[in-house]
DNA sequence: CCACCTCCTTGATCTGCGTCATCCGAACAT
DNA sequence: ATGTTCGGATGACGCAGATCAAGGAGGTGG
């Protein structure tokens, strides 16, 4: 269809335009952080860019051989692990500058599938040059270090989440880790949209979806949040934040 | 008291002499792994000396100061993180060629204390010179990138478990998951003793001490295993690895 | 030998949240 | 409009496992 093309077309240029590093907008949070100019540029070298995936379509699938990782430049995705014949499980979102994929590293296939939320842009990162890249960078390699470090140390927080908190005390993580983290990326902490179901946060947070949808409506009565399908207003953050601490 | 001098003495001797990786029986599975001869002496040459633990002593505590990651070298050891005025949570168990520390680089402070189960000793790496060393070897780099990759996969694991397995499954997976590290590191795999205690596996498992006991009762009446006070017999590995699927 | 402590076990009761069932509304195709 | 599907909300009920309570076993010091 002549429609698609062009708008294809018009994607690619944006995506050429938009693709180096030193016009990112998210280069104060992402993989280069610490580089110099120069040394963005080499790094900018073994970026490869790949077309939007539409809500939906997976990044890669679990047991799909390792080869990059990635970095999210706009958009988000869940990671699934199916193990068994057992149920799915939602293990991480991810955002706008972080990385996918770092997992994969150990056994040299990704543990589990990455799905995109909505229509998401990615950066693919070959991980062979990176790690050689890293070899002359030592910021780089500092930074890789520390986004993985810090990925272990978010896992060791769900691992409280999941094995001390209460359903309540859950919802309420959630909500105030989300909102930090888009007070981050430099949108308001205090309205967004979700783009995840109900379904995925329960999945997520080891909740049953009715579990989830009783809690966000006690929240609301409680004047804590005003919520209305996906879209999401904090009205007391303070209040979420002393919810979601694990001591009643 | 010159007994224990002389004592400690003795373990000196024999820490110097060991703590040449070339030496090391752990050196298939450690860090170093992955190392040629020469590059091992290198390797060798940033480690430190430490004598050992004794039960209940901690290696580091919660928010000191990052400045090594550690190798247990025999012993073994539990991670503890305290969170506001909440209760502990035992978020991992170290043993033998494993590295602990890792989740402190990212923000420059261990972010749980880790405390021995026993008498243990461990090398210190100091990380800066490891992540300078990591420039000149490949090899190492890579064993480094992958350890944390193992852990992130692991971590996934475990958050699985806690958020979807019933206590059977959880009892059942941390006997074949102790079991299997046992194997890899040369020991019976059927037969062995718990240097944690039931409230140490039961935080860490998410689950109340006398659920643990119950459950390990159960175990031992239906023929799973044997079971007296820490001392450990798996009689139908199969089957225990079979409770420990998360289909029912 | 006894007192004390820590670790473990076992039983009785309670409860948070999962499960099941139903219903509502929005998006989309017919 | 009308049916269908999908995501979400709400109510009734039951159960896995927490909590409470009590007792046993081993280890250590007096």
């Amino acid at each position: 269809m002549p429609v698609n093309a062009a708008n294809a077309l018009g994607k690619r240029r944006s995506l050429l335009h938009e693709t180096r590093c030193q016009n990112c907008s998210l280069s104060s949070l992402c993989l280069p952080l610490a580089l110099e100019l120069e040394d963005m540029e080499q790094f900018d070298a073994i970026i490869r860019r790949r077309s939007p995936l539409k809500k939906g379509e997976s990044l890669f699938r679990q047991g799909s051989a390792f080869s990059s990782v990635f970095a999210v430049r706009s958009g988000s995705l869940k990671q699934v692990t199916t193990e068994g014949s057992g149920e799915d499980q939602v293990t991480n979102f991810y955002l706008p500058s972080e990385l996918v994929g770092l997992d994969g590293i150990d056994e040299q296939t990704y543990p589990g599938s990455v799905i995109a939320l909505e229509t998401t842009t990615v950066c693919e990162i070959p991980f062979d040059r990176l790690d050689h890249l890293s070899e002359q960078l030592p910021e780089l390699r500092g930074q890789l270090y520390r986004s993985m470090s810090k990925e272990l140390r978010d896992d060791r927080k769900m691992m409280r989440l999941l094995s001390r908190k209460t359903a309540d005390q859950r919802l309420a993580s959630f909500f105030t880790s989300l909102s930090d983290r888009f007070r981050r990326r430099g949108y308001s902490p205090y309205s967004f949209r979700l783009s995840m179901s109900r379904a995925d946060i329960g999945n997520y947070l080891g909740l049953a979806v009715e579990t989830v949808s009783r809690i966000l409506g006690r929240f609301q009565q409680q004047g804590l949040v005003e919520v209305s399908g996906r879209e999401v207003n904090i009205l007391n953050l303070e209040a979420l934040v002393a919810q979601a601490q694990d001591d009643h």
